[in-house]
DNA sequence: ACAAACATAGAACGATCGGTTCGGAAATTC
DNA sequence: GAATTTCCGAACCGATCGTTCTATGTTTGT
């Protein structure tokens, strides 16, 4: 192989399909080097554990759920739907990111840390986003919000809410009627009422 | 609880939905007991090893199966339409009847003893289903089928060759297409041409 | 009320599994 | 052809898992 990062890489995209049907335990080493051809050993010359794929594993998925969500508000132009399609794509992609969940409801997995460590940071970022949403929408008068940090983080407490019921139903309309609910909640309270 | 059947029921069912996502190796008697609040030992009062319950799991879908073809059989009048329901539902459920494949492709499972006991009945029963279609299609002029039995025989070698690249095949369209071009193919050669 | 049966589960056991290490063999690079 | 990179089989050992055993609670029949 030429370039070691982009093994790794490989390494990475099998273990994540791996991972995300199996969950971390029951995903072993030996499946992950037979998926990829390799003998089970050779493995550890690229990662120096199996949490140590896992933990590259996790950090991919948010990086890509990160680039979803910016090319989503970045295709539509008015504050409401910029909104709107952050938070349907939040959601979409929450419902299948399953390895972050398999992670963290694996009670016997108690190395949350780097979960944890990913996941405030995450939470400083959609703050961010969802703020800088809503001052924009607000100084375009279309949203009337005092308070943009603590709207803010309304919000985000009202999509966190949502990520564990999401993990358990596994009827689509029910995520879809739930999600509109969300929405029009959230644009009841949020927008200008002339 | 009043009615041990019952509970072996229960079992089954709860069994069939670990199993069909984790098969059978990653399937722990203990995920088992405690998604039916009990403890891991209290199961062996109700089948002997986890095989058995494998089996009766087996056992059981088989039989879910046979009713859908049954009933999707009878919901149509036609010998063409008969044969094309009864072919969809078949592929269809293969595609979900993961157990099954669970077990016959892993290879470390050297048990297929009962497996290819039950298959082997299926087929009969299958052959003898197929051929009652074709001989009703051919008596009311619908197609024009020599010798029943082995049309039967050639169609059922085709949807048995179907089965495996379906479980190695994510794309539901691709299915679909493959399951249109067979059934194209099928009827152009058992319909009458006029 | 009290056996007999039914039903449950905690503890322990032996076998297998699975993550990791290690030494060295191929393959590639220089 | 030496040096470096890449790969792997074998072995280690702690954890896991299916199963058994024994004991305790619970229902049923009389």
């Amino acid at each position: 192989m030429v370039d070691k990062e982009e093994y790794r890489r490989r390494i990475i995209l099998t273990a994540s399909r791996i991972f995300s049907h199996y969950g971390f335990r029951k995903t072993t080493m030996d499946e992950i080097s037979r998926a990829l051809n390799k003998g089970k050993s050779s493995i550890y010359y690229y990662f120096s554990s199996k949490e140590e794929i896992f933990e590259a594993v996790v950090l991919y998925e948010a990086n890509q759920l990160r680039r979803q969500l910016t090319t989503a508000i970045k295709e539509v132009e008015s504050p409401t739907e910029k909104l709107r399609n952050y938070i349907f794509v939040r959601m979409k992609a929450f419902a299948k990111l399953s390895n972050y969940y398999n992670a963290v409801f694996d009670k016997n997995l108690d190395h949350y840390e780097f979960i944890e460590k990913i996941r405030s940071r995450y939470d400083r970022e959609e703050l961010a986003i969802l703020r800088l949403l809503l001052y924009v929408g607000n100084s375009r008068g279309v949203f009337e919000v005092r308070e943009s940090e603590y709207t803010a983080m309304a919000i985000l407490t009202m999509l966190k809410g949502m990520e564990v019921p999401l993990f358990w139903r596994r009827r689509e309309i029910d995520i879809n009627s739930r999600l509109e609910a969300i929405l029009s909640l959230i644009f009841d309270g949020i927008l200008k009422r002339e």
